[in-house]
RNA sequence: GGCCCGAUGGCGGAGUGGUUACGCAGAGGACUGCAAAUCCUUGCACGCCGGUUCGAUUCCGGCUCGGGCCUCCA
């Protein structure tokens, strides 16, 4: 029985799908309009583990994830404008080196990825119906939802409209009835990226394009919504409003999971405030995917996580000795106590250090559970290098030193030191690894 | 201002009403030509003030500090 932590609930609950043949999952993706950093790749990783777990105890075939892709977007237009091409150069560039950067960090693609422009459809279909049924309006070429017509709108960020309006930092678009609606098409004029409407050429609004893809591909009421912690308010929360006031009170959601931010220093990393790392950098400077892996599941997924080097240092030694202790065996039974750990809402520190408890088969299924330990050992250790090279050395070094010539041992064994190559002298000779 | 979250040893990070994981780093030892790896040993903590309790790091209240959302944001 899988225990998750459900946002709207505040609290942990047991998980019991709707249809356990068809779990359905959705998972907010990225915007494609630049390179994903560190804190983008949390969600990524943290509901890939959730995925591999379902899974697991559900069957293979059981769970039907959905993370979406935005590639019409305000960035994404200003982005293309900058650089003189189309949207679509844009978008194209970005979601591949997503899936480039997300694939190193051991993330497998979701079941399915829609994408907002092959969805507008669906999207103008449900605004329409908000329409018709009172929930949203039309003013100056925008469509805009009507949060007074939604008496349950603010159950997920608890949060009333008084005090929106209240705290309020942007100004009052005029076309507003209340200052809490929010748009769900916008007008296109010129060259702006546009498709034609009942309200004319335009473009939807954010948040309408999560509800209405969730809708046309897993349903309208869906067994997991994930994202950021950010995502709540006033993301999900607008997703909630358009979801369930089209499809007559249903409810989007039955568990809402939010993954909290990776720090740097005090502070979250994100773009605006300019402190981010992304896994690109990180890869191209020698660390590798899943060392990455491994320091964004070394806390709960729903704490923050301060990312330093020292992290990245403890996690590559970690997995080192996990690499060490499973060997070549072939994958066998996941643990228990992982599981358990597991199943905890996802309890991921606490699984990892029941890791090093166990050795061989064991060892190396409970860590694939967590998308770890994917390469041999041999890969992992000497990978991607000329082996036959570094043997001659290794050779050379043997036959100094049994020429009792230990300076010229030495030296060789400084060498491959510096060019990142361990060696380790044992009872069967001397073996090599990468540092 | 409103709402929300957090505070555990040098660092990371679980967990628990009573003996408090685990990892990294550190120290000592074994092993080694010297190292590396490995193994053994080892020091180090539960923000502050009250309350409940036989007993609180764990429950409750207050406080302090930090963070997040309220605008795009994973």
């Amino acid at each position: 029985m899988i225990r998750l932590h459900d946002t709207l609930a505040r609290e942990k609950r047991s998980f019991v799908p709707l249809n356990k043949e068809r779990i359905t999952m959705y998972v907010c993706g990225p915007t494609v309009y630049g390179r994903a950093h560190i804190g983008n790749a949390r969600p990524a990783v943290v509901f890939d583990t959730l995925a591999r777990l379902i899974r697991h105890e559900f069957g293979a075939d059981s769970l039907l994830y959905a993370r979406n892709v935005t590639d019409v977007d305000d960035k994404i237009i200003a982005a293309a404008e900058a650089e003189g091409v189309e949207p679509l150069a844009i978008t194209e560039r970005y979601e591949r080196h997503y899936l480039e950067d997300m694939g190193a960090l051991g993330v497998h693609p979701p079941t399915v990825a829609p994408h907002a422009t092959h969805e507008i459809g669906a999207m103008i279909g449900m605004i329409e119906r908000l329409v018709e049924l009172g929930n949203a309006y039309e003013a100056e070429g925008h469509v805009l939802f009507s949060v007074p017509s939604d008496p349950d709108y603010g159950i997920l960020s608890k949060r009333d409209r008084d005090q929106m309006i209240a705290g309020a930092r942007v100004e009052v678009a005029p076309y507003k009835r209340d200052p809490a609606d929010f748009v769900l098409w916008k007008p296109s004029t010129g060259t702006v990226i546009g498709w034609d409407s009942p309200w004319g050429r335009g473009r939807p609004g954010w948040h309408i394009e999560c509800s209405a893809m969730i809708a046309a591909h897993l349903g309208e009421t869906i067994d997991i919504h994930g994202g950021g912690l950010d995502l709540i308010f006033p993301h999900h929360e607008n997703e909630i409003a358009q979801s369930r006031c089209a499809h007559g009170g249903l409810p989007l959601a039955r568990f809402w999971v939010h993954n909290g931010f990776v720090d740097m220093g005090a502070e979250k990393m994100s773009k605006s405030l300019g402190n981010v790392i992304t896994p690109a950098e990180l890869l191209a400077t020698g660390h590798r995917g899943e060392t990455l892996r491994l320091a964004l599941l070394s806390a709960h997924y729903r704490q923050p996580l301060p990312w330093t080097d020292a992290l990245l240092v403890q996690a590559k030694a970690t997995l080192d000795g996990l690499y060490r202790r499973a060997g070549d065996e072939p994958s066998g039974e996941v643990d228990d106590g992982v599981l358990e750990a597991l199943r905890d809402d996802l309890n991921t520190p606490l699984a990892l250090s029941r890791l090093g408890s166990l050795e061989g088969s064991a060892l190396k299924a409970s860590a694939n559970l967590l998308g770890l330990l994917g390469s041999s050992a041999a890969d992992w250790f000497q990978g991607d290098v000329d082996a036959g090279a570094i043997e001659r050395r290794i050779a050379a070094r043997s036959e100094a030193k049994k020429a009792r010539d230990f300076a010229a041992a030495d030296r060789i064994r400084d060498e491959l030191k510096a060019e990142g190559i361990v060696l380790e002298d044992g009872p069967a000779g001397t073996s090599w690894r990468k540092e």
